[in-house]
DNA sequence: CTGTTAGCGCCTTCAT
DNA sequence: ATGAAGGCGCTAACAG
């Protein structure tokens, strides 16, 4: 589309009598006689004027638009936060060009990502997947700031905004066992290290009660709700059958859910399970769900905050800043007691 | 940001020795000689050339990128439909920026739609919201291609991909009737003219099989889960408590379920429910749920396609282009058998 | 097919 | 505080 015309400064010079530079500096600095401020206002106003990003952006060299890169398996809970950043973000002046890596194999060169760099985006947003790890990492020493979202990766060295996994597990691993389960099973997407965590403090949380957790209760799947169900099947036919189950994410909480509804057994009495992210499920499941959720709105804030700093501060190259927030626990109706 | 310096037609032209129009001939039209081909395409790898996009954008007029517009309330569904939109745009160049209205009252401008405007989107691509949908048409007004997309509005004179709403409703009404429902209750969200088509097509089906639609059976609500719980509550409680219900999105099936499981009636038996939108929802539940489900990627690749064909034909305003896609009934067990 | 040239609209010295 | 001038990198005439 060719763009219909704008005005310009040539336009608004034609009607303040202003010099370009003034009407320049009046769009940016400010120091212009009242007078003057005024008549570019107001011509301004008559015109319509928007300026043109493209020709600032030559000028300048900055886009004042960030890229937010996405995994290929996206949940409603990513979306939320996004949508977060991007108000904070949009309150600066900075847009989001939104990209979602398919999932390719681990390459040097992701599509998505390649999209947004070619856009000469400021920054990046990214939920790292596996697959994009070397592409960012390259992106990154090249200068560009990146900020990892949600997921996170030991080979990425940028800053970084997540949940506190490690401890997110353990607290969910203390309510089971503050209601008396000994035999606990999780079923865990160990594609990321964001799941392990859960999973490492999972355990540790069972390990303070003295209790070792059983390696076979411990299902790893990968990012799919089919797999969970599998994983969760088999768990719940074991002749040993655990009492209590951890699900470290949305996909495999609803795949758990489902093989449990399958099974015959009832939430919260004949089986226990502590979900997590699935906010919506939980309401909708019968008993509610007891689940973990995340901070959406300090996730978004703090990335957002995390890039603008980047952005307003170029050039500096700090060690990367770790966030990590802390989850919640919501009971819901899932967990039973279990003595013995 | 200033941007890390990359190389450009100069640095090309010093180790082509050609000229500049033959080296952006090459990276547009073509029509240059093998060995000169050769050349730039080598040159251009050793120097890691990418094209500036604002110059290009300024020198040419166009942004290569599409804004969404999202309103302030989103499903998961409607962000896996944006995801295939992204990737269909993608596979063409085209990025897509991506702002979210907030719930701002109707109002002439909304700051995400001003953000896409002033960022010289060549299209938009709008889930409208009643809020923007007189900034949407200013838009449109002025040229800009503006394609609706799942939501619609009666004053909103732009191409549009939604659900064939008035037939999904129609569908639900004979799934209910096939299975003896007579007295049917619909939870309707009616903000938006997609909902409501929805009910007037439940109507419609329900009146072929000689009943009329109790009006106090019917509840509006707003977008909301609370608000659904509530007028779900209050119908449970009618003397002449409905059969069967129909819930005419995501949210307001949430609300429904919340509600039927707190009432203790048991689904699919005691009380049917047949949804909407929500494919997690319906596999979590036990029973699962009946729901009527949107064709997702055909709903995706039908708006890319609009707005491509759009930003390929510029300045072309035929009549507005309207795709209503069926949606499909996916059977769970929430529907009883009532025979009376 | 290739080269020369003239901007696209804005920002930024550098003078005044 | 204002003005004049140059150029960011690319494309599109127009010549050759």
């Amino acid at each position: 589309v060719r763009h219909r015309q704008t005005s310009t400064y040539k336009d608004i010079q034609r009607l303040t009598g202003l010099s370009l530079a003034t009407i320049s500096k009046h769009f940016n600095g400010g120091g212009v006689l009242p007078k003057n401020r005024a008549a570019i206002e107001g011509a301004a106003v008559d015109l319509g004027y928007r300026p043109n990003p493209f020709a600032r952006s030559l000028r300048r060299g900055d886009s004042q638009t960030v890229g937010v890169l996405l995994p290929s398996l996206q949940s409603a809970f990513i979306f939320s936060v996004i949508v977060e950043v991007e108000r904070c973000l949009r309150a600066q002046g900075i847009g989001i060009l939104v990209a979602s890596s398919g999932g390719t194999d681990r390459t040097s060169s992701s599509p998505a990502l390649d999209l947004l760099l070619s856009r000469r985006v400021d920054g990046i947003i990214a939920v790292p997947s596996p697959a994009d790890v070397p592409a960012l990492s390259e992106a990154s020493r090249a200068g560009i700031p990146v900020v990892s979202l949600d997921w996170w990766h030991p080979d990425l060295a940028t800053d970084s905004v997540t949940l506190d996994n490690f401890d997110a597990g353990r607290l969910a691993a203390r309510h089971l066992i503050d209601h008396g389960h000994r035999n606990v099973a999780a079923v865990v997407d160990d594609l990321v290290s964001s799941m392990r965590e859960r999973l490492d403090g999972f355990a540790a949380g069972v390990a303070t009660a003295g209790i070792d957790l059983d390696p076979t209760n411990i299902a790893r799947v990968r990012l799919s709700v089919a797999d969970a169900y599998d994983a969760t099947r088999a768990l719940l036919a074991r002749v040993d059958r655990p009492t209590a189950f951890f699900t470290t994410n949305y996909d495999v909480t609803l795949g758990a859910v489902i093989a449990i509804n399958e099974s015959g057994l009832r939430l919260g009495r004949d089986i226990s399970l502590l979900g997590f992210d699935a906010t919506d499920l939980a309401l909708a499941t019968r008993p509610t769900l007891t689940i973990i959720v995340q901070p959406v709105e300090e996730l978004a804030t703090e990335t957002a905050r995390l890039m603008t700093d980047h952005l307003n501060d170029p050039g500096s190259r700090h060690d990367p800043v770790v966030r990590r927030l802390p989850g919640r626990l919501v009971p819901g109706g899932s967990i039973g007691d279990a003595y013995r």
